[in-house]
DNA sequence: CGAGCGTTTGAACAGCGTCAAAACAAGTGG
DNA sequence: CCACTTGTTTTGACGCTGTTCAAACGCTCG
């Protein structure tokens, strides 16, 4: 199902730049571009020239099919790495939620060969891995779970993710991302939203704020466990 | 949480070996275990001390939730590596699909560290990577495709891994597998075989037979191109 | 032959999608 | 400040796809 081999190991290693961590190649400055909602980051087939990382805003990775459906695969926040292929071309489209800075490293001064120094390769694998968990708990979500646990779960990764813990997160997506995310459609998600007001999971001071009002609820039922203590 | 996981049994403990290709460890002879139907290979959450390459039969990965929904996240069939982790423990399961023989590598002798060399770490993060593609096609069909269409789609993938192209296809796997792998109930998936069969698409000579009459229909259902020929 | 399992099929049901409209928010120009 | 616009979110009514519950069918193996 892959076709990885040949182009992976055959092209791009024109110019042996010196060998770079990527996490400090993303934190150098001077490669930082700016892009407004919405706004195409890459496209799905496109080269892969680059690996990307986000400074501001947040960015969502995704896949259409061709009558228009659309999987989110991902979304990033500060300091998340998106756009790391194995191949030369991306495999999903990349565009800003919001308007967003991300800093780029040309994917040749990573050193993707076999040959390259392990530092590199093992921060790579890292990354890779780590978006491969990521994945298949996503997997679970869209193969199990009902409407409402997904929005539990979201929500909960949300909180965890971008609010440092505080109470109440502030969600840069519309409710249409949310729903290609979660694999359900815009309507489903605004209800099930409402379902969760309706029973205190969480209050909407807006439709982009939301604050968890009862934590342990909201992951119990994310998680599909019976519930039963606060935590 | 079975005895039954491969650290417990004995494959031969080897001394600490010198620096070794993935793949020609897991070709070297010696590290091979049997597997009888549906046993268990390790469990979620155990120690990850093990590599794993299917050499015969077929061998199923997935994640339970506690109320045991279950979602299958990938089959392997020979040659296939499973059970790479990034940590210390297996975030998913795995169990023999029917008997199967299956190749170990310690995950010690692979050099897992930041240190370790260029040419094993390639070989791992490639393994990642292409594991997240699929998985990443997995998700979309998930999030996206009706039931014919995640049937089509499985049974092409299925017939492009293990048959070579041939036009019968064997499945090593039963129904319930395939529906936890789709997404679907049981029941939906027996219907979506009926419906494929009576549409002329695919042939049933025995329920774990597919014999595949319109590669290219079947193929449009399971990309969602517009379909223009009908049965 | 019968027991046990896996598969298929049927009928009723429900969760989510579809279609439609209303409520809401944020600009923009008068 | 207010109409008017445009885009987003919410809500309602209805229908379809897939689920649930149930039964029949067809294997394989004692």
């Amino acid at each position: 199902m892959q076709v990885q081999s040949a182009s992976a190991t055959g092209a791009r290693r024109s110019q042996p730049i010196t060998l770079v961590s990527l996490t400090d190649a993303l934190e150098a400055p001077g490669f930082v571009m700016g892009f407004g909602r919405n706004e195409e980051i890459f496209g799905e087939e496109q080269p892969a020239d680059f690996v990307y990382r986000v400074v501001t805003g947040a960015v969502r990775t995704g896949r259409i099919l061709r009558d228009g459906r659309r999987q989110i695969t991902g979304f990033f926040l500060p300091g998340d790495v998106f756009g790391l292929e194995l191949g030369e071309l991306h495999r999903s489209g990349a565009e800003a939620v919001c308007e967003a800075e991300v800093a780029l490293v040309r994917r040749s001064a990573l050193k993707l060969s076999a040959t390259g120094d392990g530092l590199a390769a093992h921060e790579l694998w890292t990354l890779t891995a780590e978006a491969l968990d990521r994945t298949e708990t996503h997997l679970m979500l869209l193969g199990c779970k009902t409407a409402a646990e997904r929005l539990a779960s979201f929500l909960l990764a949300m909180a965890e993710r971008c609010s440092g813990r505080g109470r109440v997160v502030d969600l840069p997506m519309c409710r249409q991302d949310i729903a290609d995310y979660l694999g359900l459609t815009i309507e489903t998600v605004s209800r099930s939203f409402s379902q969760l007001e309706r029973e205190r999971l969480i209050e909407l001071p807006s439709s982009r704020a939301v604050m968890i009002r009862r934590w342990e609820a909201l992951s119990a039922l994310a998680t599909a466990e019976d519930l039963q203590s606060a935590a």
